[in-house]
Formats: C-alpha cells, sequence, structure tokens
DNA sequence: TGCTCGTCAAGAGCGGTGCTCTCGTTTCTT
DNA sequence: AAGAAACGAGAGCACCGCTCTTGACGAGCA
C-alpha cells in the first residue's frame, strides 16, 4: 500500500541524497563559507527555491554535513581501531590516531566543520550529539579496556578535587576508571587534536615536512605518558 | 615642509585606525564571515567605496585584523612570562599558558581567525609571520632558558632520526636545545593549543565547567612531562 | 594670486547571496 | 473522480564585495 507513497519519497530521498552530495562537493573545494545553495541548485538544474522544498535553510543543509562528517570520522575511528588485536592498547590507540589524522588531511574542510571554529550564528541542534561523541567513545574504550586489564598503573595522586564534578561526563564514557587517568586520557586527546588542528589549519606548513612521523612520535608520546605500555 | 603632508597623512592614519577598531568590534561580534565592509562603513557615516580608499579588499581589512591579532596575543604571552622570575621555568610555563587561554577565551573571534579554520581563499601575506610567532618565541625561550641551566633532565633516546630536518625551523628558536627535547617541547605547544581550541570552539561545553582549573591541571601534566620540575 | 593636479567621498551599477511569496502543475489520497 | 498535499518555477527583497565615474576640496607651484 505504501509503494506509491515511497515512490514519492523514493525520489525525494534521491534528491536530498544528491543535494547533500553536491553540497559536500562544494564543501570540499570552496569551504564552509563558500556552500552556496544557489550554486548547488545550479548544479542540479533546479531553481534556487526549489532547494527550500529538502532543506529549510543552508544551517539545515550545513547541519545535514556536519551529522555526515561526525559519522564519518567516528567510522573511520572505529574501523581502524577495531582492526587491532584487543590487547594492544597502545596498538589502537596509535591506529585511531592515525585514522582521525588522515581523514581530516583528506577532508579538511569537512574537519574545519566540525572540529574548526564555529561557524558563526550557526547553533547545533540536539540530535548532532549523538554522532559527535562516536570518536571520543572510541578512544575511551580503549583506556578503559587497558585499565579493566591492569595495562595502565595506578597514578599516584588523584588529581585536583574540586574537578570532580567535571569528570562525570567522562565516567560515563569510561566506567571505572580512576579520575586521575580520566584526566590524562583528556590530556592525550586534546593532544591528538591539538596536533591535528595545527596540521590540518597550517600551522605546520614550511615548519615539519615528515608529518606523519612525527605525529606518530608524539601520539607514542602521548601514549606513554598516559600509561599505555609499549 | 611635510607638515602639511603629515596632516593629511595623520588623518588618513586616524581614519584608518578608525576603521580597524570598528571592523575588530564587528568581527568580535558577528565573527570573520560576518565581517562587512558595507556595515563598517555605515557604522563610519560613510559610503562604502570610500573604504577601498583604504584597504584596497576585505582581505586586506582582515589582514591588518589578523596582525593585530597575532600581535595582542603574542605581547599578552610575553607580559605574562616576564613578570615571573627568571629561574621559575615551570612557573613561566604556567603563566604562558593562562594567559593565552585567557586572551582566547576573552577574543574568540580573534583567536579563531589566528589558530582557528583558515578563512577559505585567503592567503597570508608575508609580513604576517614576523608577527605570527610571537607566541611560539615566548614558550621557546622559557625552555631555552630551562635546558641552558640544567632544570631538564637530559632525555634517554634522542628522538626518530628521519626527524632531524624538521626539527630544524625550531633550532633557531632554542639554540642548544637536543631533538628530543625540541620534540617534547612541541608536544607541549600542540597540547596547549589543543586545549584552547577545544575550549574556545565550544567542544567543553556542557562537559567541563571548572575549564580554568581543568586547564592548570592539563598544563602542569604537560610541563611534567616536558621535564619542567614543579 | 591663480592654476594644476592628486586625493577624497559619493553615487550608480554589476553580479552574487539567502530567503520569501505566489502561481500553476503534478502526484498522491480518499 | 475530486480534493489535498507536494513540488518546481519565477519574481522579488535586502544584503554583500567590488568597480567605475563624477565632482569637490586642498596642497604645491608658477
Amino acid at each position: 500500500m505504501t509503494a506509491s507513497r515511497t515512490a514519492r519519497e523514493r525520489v525525494r530521498a534521491e534528491l536530498t541524497r544528491e543535494i547533500t552530495g553536491i553540497a559536500r562537493r562544494q564543501l570540499a573545494t570552496e569551504g564552509a563559507g563558500g556552500l552556496s545553495l544557489r550554486a548547488v541548485a545550479r548544479e542540479m538544474g533546479m531553481v534556487s527555491s526549489a532547494i527550500y522544498r529538502y532543506f529549510p535553510s543552508r544551517d539545515h543543509l550545513l547541519t545535514a554535513l556536519i551529522v555526515d562528517g561526525y559519522n564519518a570520522l567516528g567510522e573511520a575511528v572505529e574501523q581502524a581501531e577495531s582492526a587491532c588485536p584487543r590487547h594492544d592498547f597502545a596498538g589502537r590507540w596509535l591506529a585511531a590516531c592515525h585514522a582521525v589524522r588522515e581523514w581530516a588531511v583528506a577532508h579538511p574542510h569537512e574537519y574545519a566543520l566540525i572540529y574548526g571554529s564555529p561557524v558563526p550564528g550557526y547553533q547545533a541542534p540536539q540530535d548532532t550529539i549523538a554522532a559527535r561523541v562516536r570518536d571520543v567513545a572510541a578512544y575511551s574504550r580503549i583506556v578503559c579496556d587497558a585499565w579493566g586489564s591492569g595495562a595502565i598503573a595506578p597514578p599516584a595522586n588523584e588529581g585536583p578535587e574540586e574537578l570532580q564534578p567535571d569528570a562525570g561526563s567522562f565516567r560515563e564514557l569510561m566506567p571505572g576508571v580512576p579520575d586521575a587517568v580520566i584526566w590524562q586520557a583528556v590530556a592525550a586527546w586534546t593532544a591528538l587534536y591539538g596536533w591535528v588542528n595545527f596540521e590540518v589549519f597550517g600551522q605546520f606548513n614550511n615548519v615539519i615536512e615528515n608529518r606523519r612521523t612525527a605525529f606518530e612520535h608524539a601520539m607514542r608520546h602521548a601514549a606513554a605518558t598516559l600509561g599505555l605500555a609499549q
């Protein structure tokens, strides 16, 4: 009975997918600021106002691209990490690091959309937060597994006590892990994205050429200070 | 003889300063994408085309703001760091960290301009690179001083040898410091800006509230792994 | 003192943008 | 078959960066 209905909705879904596809290509070449509804419409042979049948505003189209970006990055990390032996925690961490770096270098504008300067006036809707933590959840799983199997030495001090409320969000991602290890994991997390930000945003231009090696060195360093053996 | 000429140039300099001032205010409220030459002209009571007497394009105005931002950030770091006792290396590092964080939080859009996603189509002119390294030079001085006075323990290994060419730019900033320490300093540097990026770009929203304390904890951690005592 | 020439603000205009509204047409539902 | 919903096209609004021309003003020179 819904065959006819799905026929209509199928062409709608098809056009929606085509719009996001063209928009993603434009995003890759022009950047977020250069994403133009009119240009997308022109490339589709439509008139600009017709796009609004599918996306009520430019921001909604941008949101779709952001969610896609979160999922693509999260999936890249999950896939790389899950391909490693479960008990090679340092290897899983390094694989995840290389995955995010390579994805970011390959899709700099999409990366900028999700980890760069927020686009002015844009407010992330609530349904993006599910996809946004996929990568963080992957790192957390590594730390959680490593701690659970005793691969991380218990730290000497417990970390600042006034930070105990702030560790809440991370405790849900890493149940059973003490706060001191959580903060070391956060440090590794910020070190990872700090490096990738620098590289993608051009701070290493004419400074570091052998970036993959330097990155791996830095991430090994981060893993070592986190306490991941090897 | 040039009194009249300087009179002419003085009003020109005055207007130029007024334009950048208004542009900076617009930048602070609207972000880089919302910086509009027409709006600046409107606020000055001029017609838009008159602005082009002073800045040949929107990008040139943006460049002026970027250079100002580099200098403001660099000056904040230099000032905070130089107020500490010369041999309190960890204190100097922490002071520099807090300076950059506080400046970035106070001027998020200007920070985004210089350390966030590059604005599409914009190419930084050559004369900005002098101002851009002011902050990095300040950190490098701390590490250099600390190494020179023996406050940093010589590291066990020398770092990857295939990275030796890439350390060149940093060796100029930290003469006499071995490569292994250089790469640890780079790691601390990326950790610093990784954190600030996360905080300014909203990744810590609804996650970490007591940000100053958490930041200081992370930067102490970074200093410790760098080898700065205390 | 009068003239020339460079500097300047103003205005009109071009092509572009996001977005809204209306108007026929098509397609699905009942 | 009739009504309702979805759809594409088009015109139009206010804004943008940028260019070109025009006329006024003021400094330097004869």
